[in-house]
RNA sequence: ACGGCAAGCCGGGUGGCCGCGGCGCGCGCGGCGCACCCGUCCCUUCACGAGGCGGGUGGGCGGCGCGCCGAGGAAAGUCCGGACACCGCAGAGCAGGGCGCUGGAUAGCAUCCAGCCGGGGAAACCCGAGGGAAAGCGCAACAGAAAGCAGACCGCCAGCGGCCGCCGUCGGGGCACUCCGUGCCCCCUUGGUGGUGCGGGCAAGGGUGAAACGGUGGGGUAAGAGCCCACCAGCGGUCCUGGUGACAGGCCGGCUCGGCAAGCCCCGCCCGGUGCAAGACCAAAUAGGGGAGCGUCUGAGGGUUGCUCGCCCGAGGCUCCCGGGUUAGGUCGCACGAGGCGCGCGGCAACGCGCGUCCCAGAUGGAUGGCCACUCUCGACAGGAUCCGGCUUACAGGCUUGCUACAGGA
RNA sequence: CGGCGUGUGGCGCAGCCUGGUUAGCGCACUAGUCUGGGGGACUAGGGGUCGCCAGUUCAAAUCUGGCCACGCCGA
């Protein structure tokens, strides 16, 4: 993922925060927000908040890693006109770890099934139109 | 061999594909700003500038392609020491804080090296915040007679006096047995011993305690005691020898009192404060001011780390200069350094000097991972955020070198 | 990133500076008594590795150092 899908600005994440809808699971905290009219970028823009409570720098940096790889695969099937925030939250540390040592997808089932019950994957079919 | 100890080192490897950050090069790629140049029939203007518009050049941001580089021994904890930056210059004293055997290394340190002393170990070796307790203040619960200056509870010793018990003794009397005599009882003289009392001598022994005023043995004495002697421990000495020194050894002396300063303290040495979110610049927005110099009245008030001194600012006047301040944006600081590696020389070593060689992350919501194949001993603790030197803590496993004990061999 | 603070029974706190006497207080808990029962009161009692590991000391919750956890502040 390169840095111009990523949410860079204070200010960008306060904007999702406060007018933005969120949705939440055991392992993640989902906030997303629709741009007002115009500016639509080309892929849907992340951004991740991994606070020190999840692990030491080696855990929160594989947990965000783990997540904008799974962010990434999903993004086609999203809107484009929404900024994302992802919060992870301490048990997700432990997937991340068993995903390591080898098992498959945990975290990007983990953000899928947030994705779905937020309603956010109903750019599905739009895909090819949008 | 097995075991123990010390020092140093490694922290999976190779290849392929995909992905991420930085740098460089290339592109007849695309769009958006910027600067400059040229043109301007047309639009704004009376007209010239200028703006718009059209064209060109340069560079920035972006895209694509290629190449190179891309976490650690602890990057960590933030416990010390610095570099660097800023603070109305940092000056003195007090306060406060840190350090503390000796010598050396170093930019510096609480670090390192070599030693000394003390403690542990069979040894190799390991551990130690290790100045001063006759400068002063303070502390020591419980137990114990007594806890800091000597003193004496039990105890030991001789003396004196009264009384009492027991044993013996000079003399006298009484009773019993037939007299001598013997036995028993009473009075008196006197001695021993025990108890008690008085005033003394002593501190060996007892018991308490973490600690009780040297230890062991002998002599000595009424009983004892460094009272005397030998050895040991400790203390003192203007003493001798060795060592730069801490200190060690010797000689002499009189025998002799402690513990805690990671309690206050004393002595010696060191320390201005704040920290890269320091700080500098740019852009935008916002308030209308900010800075320098000269000079008068002679000083209210204020600043300067906690205090004092000291120092500085200080209203209104004149002259000069334009930017100055703030902010979660951008650029710099920001990676060539007390730098790594190799060789030589000096030094026991830490380290220093010289030569050669290398360039080795630079992010900013924050980059190192995934998959496949082969291989090995199946991979721990864990990741930069201004930089460097240490300390401490976490850590799968492995390698090298040296030393030591036991056994064996010679 | 930098700078501070706090850890003591189940909970909230004191004691620490100036080391020892006894780890104390309130609520909660257990048993008993009062009451017909509940509530409430009274009496008695149990429960603490003083966050962990070293060091200093005769002796450490207390002094010193190092770790761990939690919390706060600055930009």
């Amino acid at each position: 993922m390169q840095k111009r899908s990523r949410l860079s600005r204070s200010s960008e994440f306060q904007r999702v925060y406060r007018q933005g809808t969120s949705k939440a699971s055991r392992f993640l905290v989902l906030y997303y927000f629709e741009h007002p009219s115009g500016a639509v970028s080309t892929e849907p823009r992340l951004g991740l908040s991994v606070s020190k409570k999840v692990g030491g720098a080696v855990v929160r940096n594989r947990v965000k890693r783990l997540l904008r790889e799974a962010f990434q695969e999903s993004a086609p099937r999203l809107s484009r006109r929404h900024d994302y925030v992802l919060i992870a939250r301490p048990p997700i540390a432990e997937l991340a770890e068993r995903q390591a040592r080898g098992e498959k997808r945990l975290v990007h089932e983990a953000l899928d099934e947030l994705l779905r019950s937020a309603g956010v994957m109903t750019a599905t079919e739009a895909t090819g139109t949008e």
